[in-house]
DNA sequence: ATAGGCTTGTGATTGTGATGTCAAGCACTA
DNA sequence: TAGTGCTTGACATCACAATCACAAGCCTAT
């Protein structure tokens, strides 16, 4: 009954998209501590926004809540999963082996969100070959083909930054549509390809600055 | 003569503040290449803004950029560097040696923006001793005492998120001013500690979603 | 069955940032 | 020195997001 039905035409605010990602973080962390209901209070709160703009947010896909109770953690759990897109595996190429690349490649936090690193690739002939937490490192040379034999469409980049416009450019030749990269540089891609430059350098500086 | 002078009462936007940075990375980038001067148009083709988007932005701090010609580039990187506080070396704190701090540890970005780790701390009784890449491991329960004794009063935690509120809370105890966390949870710590919460599953659900 | 107490969902309002526009101002030329 | 061409800086406007405030609706107790 209540569902993303007939709301979907509106355009969503970029800041609710953002904020329905925290709401589905710390619903899952309410379903840990086997909590089964919470109201929009509550869950603002823990979230560090008011209750007004939990409401809002979720009224552009539908009406999750009960009036007078709250929203039901498990269901509004799937509801956001499902609107998000992320009920399904979602294959990712990583491109840079390095120390970076590395902790990545052993991180579970990725697959419990449904993403999984496929396949890695590297310029280092030492590093070509090495298996890394159930991931063989193939030659980067050959990345286009094998990314497209599997088709993958969305990569991590933990390449140097003097690699990283090159490599992204290759990448979306490849026909990856979404691009993570933490190298510090603006990446110079087709608008079609969506970007999201981790920069930890920027994030350190933007924290300690005053202004 | 142009600087910030009288404007400072007015509030920066925050998504302002965001931007500086990517200037401030794209001029970097200019020197390299041994450009001298450089109009708001191009300075904002190669951060993807509008140029008014940039004139206005720098508008809230001075008027730094000459009519019929451009910004100088030196110029306008150190009026950028004064304005975001990053014309000093910022002592960090690095907590939790594993996967992710390791990689961090030996991660140069960091001291080129002048931040610098000066201690470590790690709670695996394995750990605590080890030399990686110039800083020893420290024992985690000494934190508090360590982080005060230096003086440090920026932390990277790197722990897993179940440890991570328990640890905040420790860092806003021993004085620490601001936290940057790879732990995907909340941190319930007082408002006046500023955080950053790098959560790259989010990130990458945030990447593929397409609502 | 009904009343009372909560909490939701939403239209209205306020607040804030993005963008368009153009006079003002500098460099360069003759 | 006056004229030309270009770019800045600021103001006005537009667009969008946050927040308020309250009617609508559900649950529980009596
Ligand atoms: N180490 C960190 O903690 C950290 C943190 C934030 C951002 N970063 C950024 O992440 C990137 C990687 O950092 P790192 O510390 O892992 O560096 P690294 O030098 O350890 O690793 C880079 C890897 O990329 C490989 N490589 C180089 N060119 C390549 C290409 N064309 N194709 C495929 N692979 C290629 C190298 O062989 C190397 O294995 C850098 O841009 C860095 O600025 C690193
Ligand atoms: N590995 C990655 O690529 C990656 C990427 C994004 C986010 N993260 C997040 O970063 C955090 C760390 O990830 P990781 O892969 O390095 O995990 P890890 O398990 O390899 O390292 C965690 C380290 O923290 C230490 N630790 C635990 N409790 C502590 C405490 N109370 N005080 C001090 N140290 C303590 C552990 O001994 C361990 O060395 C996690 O929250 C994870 O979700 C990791």
């Amino acid at each position: 009954m209540a569902s993303n039905v007939g709301k979907m035409a509106r355009s969503i605010p970029e800041e609710t998209r953002t904020r329905l990602f925290l709401y589905l973080r710390e619903l899952r962390c309410l379903q840990k501590k086997g909590i089964c209901t919470i109201p929009s209070q509550r869950l603002a709160e823990a979230c560090h926004v008011k209750s007004s703009t939990v409401r809002k947010d979720l009224s552009y896909f539908g009406e999750f809540g009960v009036r007078g109770v709250g929203y039901e953690v498990d269901g509004l759990t799937n509801e956001l999963r499902s609107i998000l897109n992320l009920d399904q595996i979602v294959k990712v190429a990583l491109v840079g082996v390095g120390n970076l690349g590395k902790a990545l490649l052993g991180f579970p936090g990725l697959e419990d969100e449904g993403f999984k690193i496929v396949a890695a690739f590297d310029a280092d002939e030492r590093k070509i070959g090495q298996k890394i937490d159930r991931v063989t490192v193939e030659d980067a040379s050959r990345m286009e083909e094998r990314i497209e034999a599997q088709d993958i469409r969305v990569a991590i980049m933990a390449v140097p930054a003097s690699e990283a416009p090159a490599v992204a450019q290759r990448l979306a030749e490849a026909n990856v549509n979404a691009i993570l990269s933490f190298a510090p540089c603006e990446l110079n891609i087709p608008p079609d390809i969506k970007i999201s430059c981790v920069d930890l350098a920027s994030e350190m500086a933007r924290l300690v600055c005053c202004v």
